[in-house]
DNA sequence: GATTAATTGTTAAATTTATAACAATGCAAA
DNA sequence: TTTGCATTGTTATAAATTTAACAATTAATC
């Protein structure tokens, strides 16, 4: 089996933990240390050492004894793996504030992964650049994306709007969608989707933070009724 | 044990589905059917019927045989479970697109999760409002956070500000952290943290596009080659 | 009224993911 | 130089999550 094969069975959790691995070690760059220990990287990334070097392992990258690993090493090793050689370009579908937000947020962050083309409906917006990134009209979609070899739509339109621009975007070839809206989209077999609505995470802080707030609530109520019983001896 | 034992016992990824179920069923509020099957529920946020079963079977709710799931029903029972009954306020931190685009986006959504304040340290912003939602000075946060019973913190400033900006968040009490930038933070014990970098969903979707591809092009050659041992013979 | 098909609810099995255990190694201190 | 200790790499175990299997049941059809 190639090595190329292994890594195309790296589990998805791996995948997600690498990107965030060369995050903070790109972070770690200024840092003028060269080597960071399985432990640092983990407490940066709220997980364990072992988790760290498990998945290091998985992608056959060896540390240094007592010294850990070298950080650009690393970079370039994680870089290899998840980046594209030829890069990817992508579009982002909605130049509302979380389109701006996304476009902003990702200039010239990545070199591998570049946004090259917005879309809006907007004829204030259409024509004119954010961040040097060009603003088309949807309806130059299939266009603008097969002329830019555009293999990414991230849509941040509104959510009643989500279903057509996924359709829009699958008839322009495109191969993966990140979809932003709280409405679910649906593609033909062969798309990567993504769904990513904000709201859920927010539900889950939410509740969590209910959670203790109860188990709190609960643990008065213990001490109350345990100093009842106290206070009848 | 108590049902509200069983509730704090359920697993982090049927939490999240729930939120997503209501999401889904709110939506289909509208369209005048009343019950909704398993596998519809599943169709919409792309998973099985049976884990949809599953989930639903946790938190004790029986749908009817052959007619499905009555949906207000539902709603309300996940309502009553990730919500919590005297409602969570939340403050955003940082109002630039992103801060802008997640108030647009929660406001009026939910009523037991209500934004009711944002901060920043640009004056033009600070003592005006976006959706009725007034801007603080950050200088201001634990006044404010103490007196609007705000418990949920959603950090959306430059990455370089994430971490002084967690640990006002802590010293004005709050219990929940939604950290939007991506460079982790820490907080103590108690305080629950959600850490969500938007960079690791798009290079998710890269990196299985970019497996796509490859494994397209491998059959191009695999064809390719079983075509040149055929025209051996 | 009997039969068929579809759907739920639940237990069991499989898969995925995370943690623990520990041998091997080599740096640092004695 | 030797001893102790911190750290890596890896296998084994455990926990979490998903999927499968299937009995039970009821609505619709014949």
């Amino acid at each position: 089996m190639k090595a190329s094969d292994t890594l195309k069975q790296l589990p998805h959790k791996t995948i997600e933990r690498l990107s965030q691995y060369r995050r903070a070690l790109l972070i770690c760059l200024d840092n003028k240390k060269d080597h960071i220990f399985s432990h640092e990287i983990a407490k940066i990334q709220h997980i364990t050492p072992v988790q760290v070097r498990r998945d290091l392992m998985l992608i056959g990258y060896s540390g240094t004894l007592r010294k850990g690993y070298n950080i650009q090493e690393l970079i370039d090793l994680i870089s290899d793996i998840i980046d594209s050689n030829r890069g990817i370009n992508v579009a982002i579908i909605g130049m509302g504030n979380l389109g701006r937000a996304l476009l902003n947020y990702f200039s010239g962050k990545r070199h591998k992964l570049s946004i090259v083309a917005s879309f809006d409906i907007n004829p204030d917006k259409i024509g004119k650049s954010v961040n040097k990134i060009p603003c088309y009209n949807i309806t130059e979609m299939e266009k603008v994306i097969k002329r830019e070899n555009i293999e990414i739509g991230i849509i941040t339109v509104p959510a009643s709007q989500s279903m057509i621009t996924a359709k829009q975007l699958v008839d322009s070839g495109i191969k993966g969608i990140l979809n932003y809206t709280p409405k679910p989209v649906e593609v033909p077999e062969g798309v990567y989707l993504e769904e990513y609505d904000m709201i859920t995470t927010l539900e889950k802080v939410s509740f969590y933070v209910k959670m203790e707030n109860e188990r709190a609530a609960d643990h008065v109520i213990q001490r109350k009724n345990q100093g009842t019983v106290a206070s009848d001896f």
